[in-house]
DNA sequence: ATAGATGCAAACTCTTTGCAGGTCG
DNA sequence: CGACCTGCAAAGAGTTTGCATCTAT
């Protein structure tokens, strides 16, 4: 999958190059809904860029998080990556750790409560869903309580 | 969330003892609403108890977390915990940083619309907010672009 | 008495940084 | 050509674990 044309542009007008690694990254990212780890990203970058160094991983994928191509969150186990930077929620399966993305379903009303109430000013929101996906349940696979997410485990969605 | 906060007297039924650096680590966490981290527990914990160690506070923690006493967040510069069990959102100020506790606005509808969309079991949901608290909208001071996002992780023992 | 908890230090995992050399525009 | 970027290695930050000792029940 290829960068939109238009986000190159920006990258360019902001002094950043579009190299070869950063690219790939990019990519790589955009091409799965699997939310990656940095780890997963740099093993599948290195299957076409084998020199590619963990360190570049990292430093683009905070440069394109930081420049709106791609969104970081902090989850258990580490940084994860979501090439998706549309409105959308996230459906977690306890079972399996796997990161589902979902619909947008909370509307502007959430956010126009939260500042009437704080008198915050509220730029974004987000809603996280928990529970146990199809799969899991189909092979009657219970939450295991105070289990702690596999990091490095096999990829998903792929 | 799914654990309830029953009496400390759960603990024991569950073979757990009731030491006083367990106690003091729970009361610390529950004294304030700044979803403190595990080395500012620590640091408090200390007060009262200059000889425990960092790794009891962080064992117990978890302890604590995966038997429904405090709730376990993942957060950029790692984790945090949080006190309050009940049900609420959070609001992230992005120029300061802090985490504010805020009611629970969204009800059940939005569980019920992603099982019925997803087929999946929904157990748990949790919105965060983002934006400027009051305290920095007076200042005038501004979100840092390229800052490092506190986003929401998956929380676990709740 | 004894299973469970603690303190200490070392080990581990994830992420960032310094630097010499390479590359994009 | 010059600013930006890369690979490598080493350092940092946060968290977990092994083990001898201690303690709540």
């Amino acid at each position: 999958m290829l960068a939109r044309q238009e986000g190159l542009d920006t990258l360019r007008a902001r002094g950043l190059r579009l190299t070869r690694p950063r690219r790939l990254i990019l990519d790589v990212v955009r091409a799965t809904d699997a939310h990656p780890t940095a780890a997963l990203v740099y093993q599948r970058v290195r299957r076409r860029l084998p020199r590619v160094s963990l360190a570049t991983v990292y430093r683009n994928l905070r440069v394109l998080a930081s420049e709106g191509f791609l969104a970081e969150r902090a989850d258990t186990g580490g940084l994860r990556f979501d090439g998706n930077t549309g409105p959308h929620d996230h459906f977690t399966c306890l079972v399996c750790g796997r990161i589902y993305d979902v619909p947008a379903g909370t509307g502007p009303g959430g956010r126009r409560r939260v500042a009437a109430r704080t008198g915050f000013e509220v730029l974004d929101h987000r809603t996280e869903y928990y529970g146990r996906c199809g799969a899991c349940r189909r092979r009657g696979r219970s939450p295991v309580k105070g289990q702690r997410r596999r990091t490095h485990g096999r990829s998903q969605g792929h």
